[in-house]
DNA sequence: TTGTAGGCGTTATCAA
DNA sequence: TTGATAACGCCTACAA
């Protein structure tokens, strides 16, 4: 009763809470925050009264210095605008939620040096986990790599989307068996040529796609004219279509985009080029991000359920017992690669 | 000398640091991350040399209690899978990091219980700023603004994005202006008729684009033929449209759709229904996502800097003398609204 | 079951 | 300039 500062709703502290209701800074913690109850109901009762009479939010940052480690999520991606990166942080978001942590999002812009620096920033988070969702490359960056470690260090777990990385919780997506699938269905609908639209080699995520694809199309009969490669974005897309059009494309040829993303941007750039999908070429892409049913001709693609990517994330963070799981995915044809006729 | 316990790297603490250079805590502290620097060189680069061998990252939780208060900015948004939300967020994004502040991202579903539920978890964290990003209805849940004000108590500054509410600071998009302008543009088009797809009235952005709408596009000679209510969402969008066929739509009608996301929406219910977007039926929407260039046809839409107002939400949490601005919008006019002959 | 007290990693005050 | 040392808000043995 020495220092009753009458501190406005909000803003009161644990100690606060303890003195309202008559209790010590310890009972005050047990039945707000601790765990295991072991609290009189009366107690209980007057503690969590005086509580939100005060409108008290435990400091989380006094909790994380005195537990040694948060239960924050961060979750790094290249680009948030990037839908395939959002619709991954959706589900992140949601899991977290449900598992009461929060989350976190950092972006690489996909440069490793720029990873690095927004990991060891991450690191003095202490987080409960990182999730990698930005690609990983065959042969990681080394700084990169001692991060990681140095986060595993301090107790947090770090989970790589996509393709498995050494060491690191995995949530995978059989992007090779994608990338067959859709190869062998669209030799299936008569396609006998096709050019890719890829990004530069050393990202395990693009090297699967590829080798699927060129696996499933040629076991159907059809040839890979060329591989095009650009930034692993939309402009990246637009570029490669580019090039594929200086080089010459025959009509009836596929173009497959190793991510819708790049495929949005092949689109413009041939329509651009007074061409259309869908008639002499055809065009397919990899995600299937909701603006790939969008557009006109609606885009073919390999379906990734990107929200569930996100949502496992967060199970491989939290489960103790972790198994990795591989995600199936699907393709979904759609207008953009319609059926002709064999030649 | 005592406990020399050999921490592997990346798990330094700064007392490891100061033991390692032969310095007080009090002296590490000062070069490593106090501000005005009053330490002898010999010592800073000591002090550096030993913090960079342990790998040393502050604790930025420790660091929070100790500030009272941390360098968090947390945004708020309805949906982060939602381009219009996600590419604020990059903006946000990218100022954050710029002015050395790290992010969070909680999401609300557009529910207010949500909302203040969430605010309250990110009381406990006393973020420098939050960034109010899902819209602001007309009378504002009293739990969230309570929530609003203890944050503001505990030194936090909030931030509206879109429409001014009241005492808060706010990045202030013309609306009302952007409507108009896309009323006046399309009436000079030569559209009469125009059937509007809103959201439920109370959230400003609603309102505020609504008014300005029918004031440019009456001005020009239009009359509004029916607004139907929906969600402010994609799938709200295809539901308006649903009841706009089913009330009947004349050829040559405008239907324009407070977002792009509504707008995207419509345009596949549309075309469910056996009709073109820019033939017999004129489409708009506002926001001018990414996405609504890739559409055919192309969405004529008022264009929002998304990115510019996630920036700028940043500077208003950021600078001491923070004026608010208004940032203009402008319109595209695309093939989905094609001019057409008066009469 | 409850309270006391020490500790978590930093910062900041105040002597030296 | 440097170094003890007391906060910061909370958790948790340990003792009562």
């Amino acid at each position: 009763m020495s220092d009753q500062i009458t501190r406005r709703y909000g803003t009161a502290t644990l100690e606060d809470v303890a003195r309202e209701a008559g209790v010590s800074l310890a009972t005050a913690s047990r039945v707000l925050n601790g765990s295991t109850r072991k609290v009189a109901e009366s107690y209980r009762e007057r503690v969590r009264e005086a509580a939100d009479r005060l409108g008290y939010a435990p400091n989380v940052s006094a909790q994380a210095v005195a537990n040694g480690g948060s239960s924050l999520i961060a979750l790094v991606v290249a680009d948030i605008a990037d839908p395939y990166f959002a619709q991954i942080s959706a589900g992140v978001a949601r899991a977290a939620d449900r598992e009461q942590c929060f989350m976190t999002i950092v972006t690489t812009g996909r440069d490793p040096r720029r990873e690095a620096a927004m990991l060891r920033v991450l690191r003095g988070q202490r987080p409960r986990g990182v999730i990698l969702a930005s690609s990983r490359s065959a042969e990681p960056d080394a700084m990169v790599q001692r991060e990681i470690e140095a986060i595993g260090e301090l107790g947090g777990t770090v989970v790589a989307l996509g393709s498995g990385a050494g060491g690191l919780r995995s949530v995978l997506m059989d992007n090779r068996d994608g990338g067959q699938q859709l190869g062998a269905a669209l030799g299936g609908r008569g396609y006998r040529h096709a050019v890719v639209l890829a990004a530069p080699t050393g990202l395990l995520t693009i090297d699967e796609r590829l080798e699927g694809f060129i696996a499933g199309f040629t076991a159907a009969g059809g040839r890979i004219d060329a591989v095009h490669r650009a930034p692993f974005t939309r402009e990246g897309g637009a570029e490669a279509m580019r090039a594929a059009l200086e080089a010459g494309l025959e009509p009836g040829t596929l173009v497959f985009a190793l991510s819708d993303a790049m495929a949005l941007g092949a689109l413009r750039e041939l329509r651009a080029a007074g061409r259309e999908a869908g008639e002499d070429i055809a065009l397919a892409g990899f995600d299937d991000i909701d603006a790939s049913g969008d557009v006109t001709p609606a885009l073919t693609s390999v379906h990734v359920p990107l929200e569930e990517v996100g949502e496992q994330a967060v199970q491989a963070v939290v489960d103790a017992d972790w198994k990795p799981a591989s995600l199936p995915l699907s393709i979904h044809l759609r207008d953009s690669t319609p059926a002709r006729p064999v030649g």
